[in-house]
RNA sequence: GGGCCCGUAGCUCAGCCUGGUGGAGCGCCCGGCUGAUAACCGGGAGGUCGCGGGUUCAAAUCCCGCCGGGCCCA
């Protein structure tokens, strides 16, 4: 006996109590230990979200998700899947929050005031408490990874797994301290990588600066800068070999620059008379000479004055802005210090300190913040006559991407990785990669085309500590594990962050000096690089098969994030990249296309999604979205996608109802037992079923989710409820256990248990509902749970190309008759004489013979046939239209004038063709000859026919209705009506009723011929009718009158007494 | 400034790889069907397929340039 459910699909109901039931019966525990035993591994790592908040975004639900359903996948698939989540616990942004909460402004007051181990255990707690709340929310949407045993980067082990790379580079002489310019932020005072900036709009002084030409008098070099505070440093004037450049006259001065600056240089300074006197080459300029105008208050302009000259730099100037001669400080540009370095300069001049303020070789600036600074030096140059104009500019500027400070460019010694060593490699291998779509291979190998050195240190406090140390005589050792330190050191610390691990001091093995270990932590970015081995212990303990990863998906922003992190860690500690197949997916926006936040107002949190919508909806329509494409919120779509659950429901609903009240035990009937029962419909159904089998396998084992789910959605809907349920109906609403019927019940079960399987990693609640409801109860030896079964497998005997053909075509002529019908106004319950489908291709006229009895099922004709349009002997008007790919190719160039042609001569065409085959006519002076495998002909109108025509011919159906069809429309009329009160009394679906029902006279003499059908399809024992309406009145029991064709109808009926 | 992705009906999107003369769902109007029905079916209105150029007999589709949005970088 089958399992039942009923009523309407509450997602909210379903999701409550499957979670219930996952909980009690540890439904994630079955599954792991399910998966455990598969002896294929199936190697996933999970990219760790950064916990700085408490509740996922939508955009991180879906990331989820899409993990989800690709582990429960292989889990069907019996692979053993690696499924720990992570987190990725460390850096500057959770280092913020706490500076924040306790009130700390700068970053001093970190040592100073609170004591660094307050401050890493209050960062530590932040971590654990938001990755707490992290996991009850990705709990929430149904995601099974192993939430009890998560990676976090903040672990020992974890840490120790790091410094084994870090070890690992350095045998490879790939770590080194080298002075440096970076981006730092003065209020964090660290170092920034480039991914921890981001530009923003800001105001900055504009200012064009006279460099007097040493010897000359009154010529001076013009330069541009929109950071007057970089001028205390400057050294050198870069420009370029191959622009023209002239000397201009103003008054009694001479400026130097670009030509192709020149007119925008003199309108900014509002200069309007000026002259060339000589135009020149840049490399003419080398080597040319001159003043620094801050030379008298900067004593660092002392030392710097032997650098003051003109220097070529071709990759870094343009005349794009500026002035085509660009100010050099190479403490305080990165462009500016490769050209230093380039020209053997010694002394790299950054007077700037930690905290953005200029050191004592800076003078009178000494102690001033930078940016203050501005305005004091645009005075002190206007005053020493330096300046030619100043404005301002609107530009975009880096700022720290946690603080949002401006930075500022800054020389510094740094540790770095010398990965640009390694760059043929790199390629050589991410080319190995499977790349889902194609273009991420794209956008990574511009990536790697303009690879950096990594720098990897940070003078910051909660990070993994860089296992560096060194002795006063420079010595260096680097530790690869907790071991190694306590053999160094005879010591272990209470645990690796700082400040315990700073406390770890031991004799240098090389001098015996005292080695201490180097202050900085690594770059956050580097911790999630090594969640391949890292999240799996000690590499020294691993075998590559451990670590080489079978499948990662994150967002696009991730390419150069952690794809490009775990590749770079791949190579340098294995010499591989760690991944096979990598999926990109797309950022969640808002529904006008805008980044969600919080501030926007437009921010739609996890929590709330739930809430209002579901998680089934809401994880099955976010997996509609192109995976790799971008995904636009809309609370509208995910209704539409929860209506499409509960037609799924309903379809469930259906087939449990029925089955029920037929005693239907799907275990006792098999399709093999039905073949020789199957009507086209149940084979075309087993046909789609196994297609679908087909394809969605295909779809997922191509990581190509977004099309396995719409399969799913489309072939419930569209094939199942639309339409198989619809023919069957009439064969399920009979009361005897018919083969036919039976056929169309097994046929029904085995479609609908194999789709919600597949069903089962997109919608897990959904799947699980029914599964326990309907499935599991007709057969309690079932698995727990629809998590722990098999994949389906593909019944290719089943498939058939051209039954799903003739069903298209079935279609398409029902279509074609609705419509027809539509048009003489002969709704679909009346039936009508015949249907003929005139078409001049074989395959449909072969289809409409085959297939009489389904379309006469369908359409509700006594007679279907199918002619050529030859026959067409009353017909008053034709439709011809050209076949594009037929004629194009065929006439080339003439093409378009044949088809206004065959456009303009319709009827004589029509007629030559149906009379002799073909139609010649005169085109541009050739001839030609039209025939009918050129064109397509359909007759539009015949008298006493309705007529509907398609590309492939003309569906026609008569129009004239005799006694006896009118007889039998007007039954089915009265039995619809007495279904629909059946149901309003809430009857069970096989009571027996008597019905008494009040007709004109004469309808009654139409009606008599019909009794037997209308008892049978009403459950009606006793039917009576009568022409009197008083009598009809006088009877006790659910009375209700109606219009039938303009006539009053009146009918009663109530519960039958003696249940025959 | 550079690389990559996206732009199709009022809204959300498929079609584009492999060229043949534009589809679906939602919404709107008219009609129909219905013992799973807050469902469904048919018809109608609604489109310069972001813009411009090129290749071709033929371009939403291929190529080039531009505009708007997104991601990454400078």
């Amino acid at each position: 006996m089958i399992g039942k459910i009923s009523g309407q699909y509450n997602q909210f109901k379903v999701e409550e109590w499957v979670k219930k039931f996952w909980e009690e019966n540890e439904v994630y525990r079955l599954v792991k230990e399910k998966s455990l035993k598969s002896p294929v591994k199936f190697n996933f790592i999970d990219g760790p979200p950064y916990p700085s908040g408490d509740v996922p975004h939508i955009g991180t639900a879906w990331n989820k998700t899409l993990k989800d359903v690709v582990l429960r996948y292989k889990r069907m698939r019996g692979y053993n899947v690696f499924d720990i989540p992570g987190y990725d616990c460390h850096g500057l942004p959770i280092e913020v929050k706490v500076e924040q909460k306790l009130g700390i402004k700068v970053k001093r007051e970190i040592e100073e005031r609170l004591g660094v181990d307050r401050f890493v255990n209050e960062c530590k707690k932040l971590a654990l408490t938001n990755l707490q709340s992290l996991t009850k929310w990705f709990k929430e949407i149904g995601v099974f990874m192993d939430w009890e045993n998560p990676y976090l980067t903040l672990k020992d082990e974890y840490i120790e797994a790091g410094w084994w790379l870090i070890k690992k580079a350095d045998e490879q002489g790939l770590l080194e301290r080298e002075q440096r310019v970076v981006y730092w932020c003065p209020r964090c005072s660290t170092t920034l990588a480039e991914y921890e900036v981001e530009y923003h709009e800001l105001i900055d002084p504009s200012i064009y600066v006279k460099f007097k030409v040493r010897g000359k008098e009154n010529e001076y070099l013009l330069i541009w800068t929109t950071t007057p505070w970089t001028l205390p440093a400057n050294t050198f004037v870069m420009a370029h070999p191959d622009e023209i450049y002239v000397r201009v006259r103003v008054g009694k001065e001479i400026y130097i620059l670009a030509k192709a600056r020149l007119e925008k240089v003199m309108e900014e300074a509002k200069i309007t008379n000026y002259e060339i006197i000589e135009e020149f080459k840049g490399k003419d300029l080398e080597g040319l000479e001159y003043d620094h105008p801050l030379m008298d208050i900067v004593p660092l302009q002392k030392e710097l004055a032997k650098y003051h000259k003109v220097v070529m730099a071709p990759e870094f100037v343009t005349t794009y802005e500026g002035t085509g001669l660009v100010h050099a400080a190479p403490g305080h540009g990165m462009e500016d210090f490769i050209v230093a370095r380039r020209i053997g300069l010694e002394l790299i001049a950054s007077p700037v300190d930690d905290e953005g303020k200029f050191t004592k070789i800076a003078g009178k600036y000494h102690g001033m913040y930078v940016r203050d600074a501005n305005p004091e030096i645009i005075k002190d140059l206007i005053e020493r006559d330096a300046l030619l104009v100043a404005g301002k500019i609107k530009h975009k500027y880096p700022v720290c991407w946690r603080c949002k400070t401006p930075v500022v460019m800054r020389a510094t010694y740094q540790w770095v990785l010398r990965v640009t060593r390694l760059k043929d490699k790199l390629i050589e291998e991410v080319k190995k990669v499977n790349w889902i779509p194609e273009w991420a291979l794209d956008r990574i190998m511009h990536m790697l085309e303009n690879l950096q050195d990594w720098v990897l240190s940070r003078q910051r406090y909660w990070g993994t500590p860089l296992p560096i140390w060194l002795c006063p005589e420079g010595h260096k050792v680097v530790v690869g594990s907790i071991k190694e330190l306590e053999e160094l050191s005879g010591k272990r610390p209470k645990e690796l962050h700082r400040p315990w691990i700073d406390q770890i001091e031991f004799g240098c093995p090389i001098c015996g000096k005292p080695m201490k270990r180097v202050p900085d932590v690594i770059d956050v970015w580097f911790d999630s690089g090594i969640s391949f081995f890292a999240a799996k212990g000690h590499p020294e303990k691993l075998s590559w098969e451990d670590i080489y990863m079978d499948f990662i998906v994150e967002g696009h922003d991730q390419t150069r994030g952690w794809f490009f992190s775990l590749l770079r860690s791949g190579v340098l500690g294995f010499g591989k990249a760690p991944y096979k197949n990598v999926l990109v997916h797309g950022f969640a926006l808002d529904e006008h296309g805008r980044e969600m936040h919080k501030s926007l107002g437009n921010y739609v949190g996890t929590d709330e999604a739930i809430r209002r919508v579901g998680r089934d909806p809401l994880r099955f329509w976010v997996l509609q979205n192109t995976v790799w494409e971008d995904l636009r919120f809309s609370w509208k779509g995910i209704e539409e996608i929860k209506r499409d659950l509960s037609i799924a429901w309903n379809t469930f609903v259906f087939a449990s109802t029925y089955m029920n009240l037929d005693k239907y035990d799907p275990t006792e009937h098999r399709v093999e037992d039905y073949l020789e029962h199957l009507r086209p419909e149940d084979r075309w159904l087993l046909s789609r079923i196994n297609r679908l089998v087909k394809e969605v396998t295909e779809a997922l084992d191509n990581y190509r989710l977004h099309e396995a789910a719409r399969k799913l959605r489309r072939f419930i809907v569209e094939d199942v409820s639309h339409w198989y349920i619809r023919l069957i109906r009439p064969r399920v609403w009979v009361e005897e256990n018919t083969p036919d019927k039976l056929a169309a019940y097994t046929v029904l079960y085995y479609t609908l248990w194999r789709w919600l399987i597949m069903m089962a990693p997109f919608t897990p609640f959904f799947a699980e509902k029914i599964y326990q409801e309907v499935f599991r109860k007709t057969d309690p030896e079932l698995p727990v749970s629809v998590h722990l079964l098999d994949w389906p497998v593909v019944e290719s005997k089943y498939i058939g190309d051209e039954l799903e053909k003739v069903m298209d075509v079935v279609r398409e002529i029902y279509e074609a008759s609705a419509a027809a019908r539509m048009k003489a106004g002969i709704k679909l319950r009346q039936p009508v004489k015949s249907l003929t489908v005139y078409t001049d291709r074989e395959e449909i006229k072969s289809i409409v013979g085959k297939y009489k009895d389904l379309i006469t099922r369908l359409t509700n004709v006594k007679e279907v046939e199918a002619k050529p349009i030859s026959e067409l002997g009353v017909l008053v008007k034709y439709r011809v239209s050209p076949i594009y790919r037929i004629l194009g190719p065929l006439y080339k160039k003439l093409a378009k004038k044949v088809i206004a042609y065959i456009e303009e001569h319709q009827e004589e065409i029509a007629k030559d063709i149906i009379a002799k085959g073909t139609h010649e006519t005169v085109v541009e002076g050739g001839k030609i000859t039209i025939t009918k495998e050129q064109v397509t002909i359909t007759p539009t109108y015949m008298e006493g026919y309705s007529v509907e025509d398609r590309e492939w011919g003309s569906v026609a159906i008569n129009t004239k209705l005799s006694r006896e069809e009118i007889a039998e429309g007007l039954a089915r009329d009265i039995v619809r009506r007495i279904q629909v009160m059946r149901k309003e009394l809430n009857l069970p679906l096989d009571a027996k009723i008597e019905t008494y029902i009040y007709a004109p006279k004469e309808h009654i003499d139409l009606l008599k011929d019909h009794i037997e059908y209308i008892k049978n399809e009403t459950r009606t024992i006793d039917l009576v009718f009568t022409p009197n309406e008083e009598e009809v009145r006088n009877i006790q029991g659910y009375t209700k009158e109606w219009e039938i064709q303009g006539e009053k109808y009146i009918i009663v009926i109530r519960k039958a007494n003696n249940q025959s």
